[in-house]
DNA sequence: GCATGCATGTAAGGAGTTACATGATTCA
DNA sequence: TGAATCATGTAACTCCTTACATGCATGC
């Protein structure tokens, strides 16, 4: 069927319940933006095109005079869903600047490398207590794999906090041998 | 500034030593690209840029009929790359369509689960592999940190992998015990 | 002679973000 | 009354990839 990324997002959270546009898109910065975004330029269009290709429906349900559109999945819409859930993921993209500064880090010195390696773990460590923060919600969640993936992140990004610790250390040790070499 | 991310790449490139386009573009594709890639329609316009910018110079150095541009940083160039080093790096983002999958997989079924937790395994396992591929060309070099960041790519994708492993195991105890209950 | 690699570039298009515009409702 | 939240949407823009075009050099 080839639909766009943010698709299959927005088909998975309406496998859960039905929606509008401006729920998923709150669902989407509150979970699954750690590992997947999409914005309102995204999610509108999107919806629209699902609408005609049939996977999903909107359904009016204003709010007072409030208008507002819900959406749900159509058999299609689901046979879909599951279709993409047991295909292979292919996408899987870091994009890290912290390591990028790392990789050219002899032009810095080792005060700079020691820089770049404290600025990383600092925000590994944020992201950590993010996540933390959003996984008592995450586990009283009827569905069971939010959680899962939210423990992913803050098991992922500790790990990470801590590789740069012990690289730190391990330069830091190598400095002071080359300190007395060059004395 | 206000250099494109790509830009700050070529920088660190050239901060190593003067080459052509073309070798920075494959010595991306041979490195950073585990963490930052670059196109040859982004590559080749930003030399450009820099230029006239005035961060780097070109110089023709023909291969025989082969035309051919050099590029060296200026002194400009040099600055520009150690403030960039010495700013906080920013973009951390991450793409994984396995985590997707894995967070919408109470649409799945626990064998669709189990499923996906296999290939983001395989998958990181082969990140794995090419890495360590590539590890002892990146010992090899004049430059320290090219090698450091191999080894961060190669434990991380382990650290993925073996995490994987231990959630699949966990579900797989977890699906036996509700098995018996529902029998 | 042909495949592969070296080398430079552009055009088209897709993906995604930001900023803006609009307007109702809720709550302090 | 004003701020925050709910709600939908578009326009302009940036970034980036893919595909293509060109042509020389090297080695089998």
């Amino acid at each position: 069927m080839g639909l766009s990324s943010t698709g299959y997002v927005i088909l998975g959270f309406l496998g859960r319940r039905p929606m509008s546009g401006y729920e998923i898109k709150s669902l989407v910065d509150k979970s699954t933006r750690f590992f997947w975004t999409a914005s309102y330029g995204q999610i509108y269009p999107e919806l629209r095109r699902l609408a005609e290709a049939g996977l999903i429906e909107g359904e009016a349900r204003p709010q007072g005079g409030r208008r507002r559109t819900v959406y749900r999945l159509t058999a299609a819409g689901h046979r879909e869903l599951r279709d993409w859930l047991a295909d292979d993921p292919h996408v899987l993209e870091l994009r890290d600047e912290a390591l990028l500064k790392l990789f050219f880090a002899d032009s810095a010195g080792h005060q700079g490398a020691a820089e770049i390696l404290a600025a990383k773990r600092e925000r590994h460590l944020e992201e950590v207590e993010t996540l933390k923060a959003i996984e008592p919600k995450a586990r009283a969640l009827p569905a069971r794999f939010p959680h899962v993936v939210v423990r992913y992140g803050i098991e992922c990004h500790q790990w990470a906090a801590d590789w740069c610790e012990r690289v730190a250390s391990e330069l830091a040790g190598g400095e002071e041998e080359a300190e007395r070499r060059s004395a």
